[in-house]
Formats: C-alpha cells, sequence, structure tokens
DNA sequence: TTAACGTCGTGATTTTTGTAACAACGTTAA
DNA sequence: TTAACGTTGTTACAAAAATCACGACGTTAA
C-alpha cells in the first residue's frame, strides 16, 4: 500500500461499496467470500472486485475467497484516516437531518459534530447530541474542532457564500446538494448531489427502457 | 439528432448541468454564450462543451456562439420527453420533503404527482398539493398516473421491498437514496445516492489536498 | 485588400476504465 | 499419484472518455 497516488476514483467509490456490503455480511456472521458473491452484492463484475482489491494491496485465498473481517480493515487503513473525521453540515432543514439521521453513528471514522444554520430558531438546537451554530461561528468552530469536511444542504441562495466561508475556515472536502456549481479554489474537493439532476438523469434512461419494451 | 443510441452517459450528466446553468444565464436575460463561458459555469472545458453540443447535434457561431434560448431548448429536446413525466416519491420523511421542495415546480418536464408512505399518520396527508397514499396503492397509483420513475428515499429496511413493487407497477428508473443496492431486473434503471458514501469520498480527497498542502 | 483575432467543429491522440483470457495454486476425488 | 475443479492475481486487450491540435469561418482593423 505504498502508493494511493495512481488508484482511480471508481475503484475509490467501490471500495466504499464493497466494505457497506462487508459490513452486513459481517453483521450475518459470514466470515468468508468469494469476488463473485462481492460482485453479486453490489453490482459489480467479479473480476473489478479483485482488481480492485489487488489495487490496495490485499490478496485473498484461491480456496478460501476473502476474509470478510481482514478485507474490512484493509478497506478501511485504505480509505479511512487514522484518527476520526470530524464534519460539519450547515443546514439544518429537512435535508439536512435526513443526512444527519442517515450519518450518524454509521461509520466508526466519520462523525458530524458541527452545525451550522441561519435560521435562529435552529441555531442553539441540539440534534443528535449535536449543538447548531450560527454561521458566523463557522471559522471558530472548524478551526477549534479541526473539521476539513463539510455537507452543505443550504438553499441555492446561500450555498456559494456559506462554502466560500468553509474553505476560508479550512475545509478541504465538501458534499454540495445546492442545485448550482461552487466556485472554489481547485484544490478542494467538491462532490456534487444535485437532486433535480438525478431525477432528470434517471427520467431520460427510464424512457429508453420504454422505448426498448415498445420495439418487441 | 438521429441517434440517441450512441451518446456517453457523462454528456448526458454535462447537458443537465449546463441547462441548469443556461436556465440561470436567461434569467439575467443573456441572449448568447460562449463555450468557454459555460465551461466556466458548469467546471467543465471549453472543448467538452462543444463536442457536446456536436453530439446533440447543436451547433453555434463561431463569432457570437451560442444562443442561450435555442440551446435550452436542443437539449430540452435531446433529455426531455415530449409530454411531462409524472415521478412517485416514496418516502415522506425529511428526505423526502427535501427532495420534494428541491424538484417541485422547477422543472417543467417533470412532476411529483404521487407520494407514498407507510406511516399511517402522514397517509392521506396533502404536501405541496401531492396527496400521500399507502404503499399498498402503489399498483393502482402509478397505472392510473402513467408514472414511470420513482425516488425511493425509505429506510434501508423497506427499501428492497418498496422497489420491488415499484418495478413490478411499472416503474423503470429508479433514484434510490437508501444506503442499499437494489436487486431489481436489469432493464430498470438505478440512479443510487448513498448519502453516506458520498461523505466517505469526500473524506478520502479531503485528506489528499491536506497531505499535498502539508508537503509545500 | 489583407492580416490578425477569437471562436467553432472535428480528426487524431492520450488517458482512464473495464473486460477477457489464462497461469498458478490449493483442494478434492479418482 | 494424477486429473479435474474453482478461485485468485495479472497481463493483454478493448471500450469509453477526455484532451490536443488544427482547419474553417466571420469580424475587425490596419
Amino acid at each position: 500500500m505504498k502508493t494511493k497516488a495512481n488508484i482511480p476514483e471508481k475503484t475509490i467509490e467501490r471500495l466504499l461499496i464493497y466494505r457497506r456490503e462487508l459490513l452486513n455480511l459481517k453483521q450475518e456472521m459470514k466470515t468468508a467470500v468469494f469476488s463473485h458473491q462481492i460482485a453479486q452484492l453490489t453490482g459489480a463484475t467479479p473480476v473489478q472486485v479483485r482488481r480492485d482489491f489487488m489495487q490496495i494491496g490485499y490478496f485473498g485465498s484461491s480456496v478460501h475467497g476473502y476474509n470478510v473481517d481482514e478485507l474490512i480493515n484493509s478497506i478501511g487503513e485504505f480509505v479511512d484516516d487514522v484518527q476520526t473525521q470530524n464534519v460539519a453540515l450547515v443546514g439544518v432543514g429537512h435535508l439536512g437531518r435526513a443526512i444527519l439521521d442517515y450519518l450518524q453513528g454509521r461509520r466508526e471514522k466519520l462523525k458530524i459534530t458541527a452545525l451550522f444554520d441561519v435560521d435562529p430558531t435552529k441555531v442553539g438546537s441540539v440534534l443528535h447530541g449535536i449543538r447548531c451554530y450560527p454561521t458566523e461561528q463557522i471559522p471558530e468552530i472548524i478551526t477549534h474542532e479541526n473539521i476539513k469536511v463539510a455537507i452543505v444542504a443550504v438553499p441555492e441562495s446561500n450555498a456559494q457564500e456559506v462554502a466560500e466561508r468553509l474553505v476560508w475556515a479550512g475545509i478541504t472536502g465538501i458534499v454540495n446538494y445546492a442545485p448550482i456549481k461552487l466556485n472554489l479554489p481547485p484544490e478542494v474537493y467538491v462532490e456534487n448531489r444535485d437532486m433535480v439532476l438525478a431525477v432528470e438523469k434517471v427520467a431520460f434512461y427510464s424512457r429508453r427502457v420504454n422505448k426498448k419494451e415498445e420495439l418487441l
């Protein structure tokens, strides 16, 4: 595992998906698994699975396949930080709360430790044991809690401003749910999750399916 | 525009992003735009932009660039259906409501027309003018409203079951927010939007940024 | 009239990503 | 002991996507 440098982005995404399913397998007390089973569970192909594990330097046995526990750890060593990474969530509307519900307690090494909102009625409240601060305190809290990752779940109109403030405070990675392109320094990693675009895309491809069926 | 057949998926995604920004430009009364401006606004490169437009058979002028209105229409003709596509939203928790807020009224050709939930206290309620039905009525309503696209915003534990019911009722495209791989017939188009994976990915790449900075 | 400029459209090339093919290796069963 | 089996790791190949490089074409200004 000397070089993380040139691991394809798609491999990273799949590793995270593999781990999600491996954690389920662990729950079910499964201790070993073959590449074709992982493939089945994740929608990848067996070759892809083996190739991806190769990339992070984890090797299975041609007889017993992969050890579930070890594999979870290997993926973890690769994609997780050594210590837990704190995450900030900006925007505590419906979306923010949904994210909080989904994320909190799901991953050992990732923890939302600060909430922010502009709404004075939300500021000061505590959700899942996490305090909500006004956006003015972003620099202070982000620095103090050593947060590098933020989730932007605010309306379009505030997103750019909020994002700039986050980056200014030291954030280097953002999950952006606002339906705009954030204009930020190129070294900041931004993952866009526009919900409208997602539906549009599916609407497009769903028609393809219907067309095909009509032709039969 | 004879052949939609072999347009790359990435191009489709970008076309939708271009349109999003073009609609903003239209709001600002801009009538013409150059590829490098679109690139700037969307995070693509100018060549990518031009190539993508080439793919859908829209051509600009080397002097004035692209006509905003025409371009919006051309993209629309390509990615939208002729008539409005109805969409079902399953799960009216925080996430469902967030999606409803974001999506509703944003796109001419896409409209959420049915909500579903298992919670009896939610069933029968009306949000954004849309009625919420019990999941038992999925087949009936989906058929009646001719819905082909659905958004799954239910907890992990119900997602597979709900998805199967949707497909059984005739759904051919799903946006899945549940953190599991849905096991469905291959002809159904599924776009996964696991919120935990999104944060994990950003957490990974955000560290890269920090590492780089430390080396300077 | 001509040269310089900025942009578009596109063939050629490179980079990234996925797939096929197969040797190597325990295990099992004859 | 040997052959057949199923799986892994990896090399070679193919497909998809991005990028480079450049000709064409109005426009502008000398």
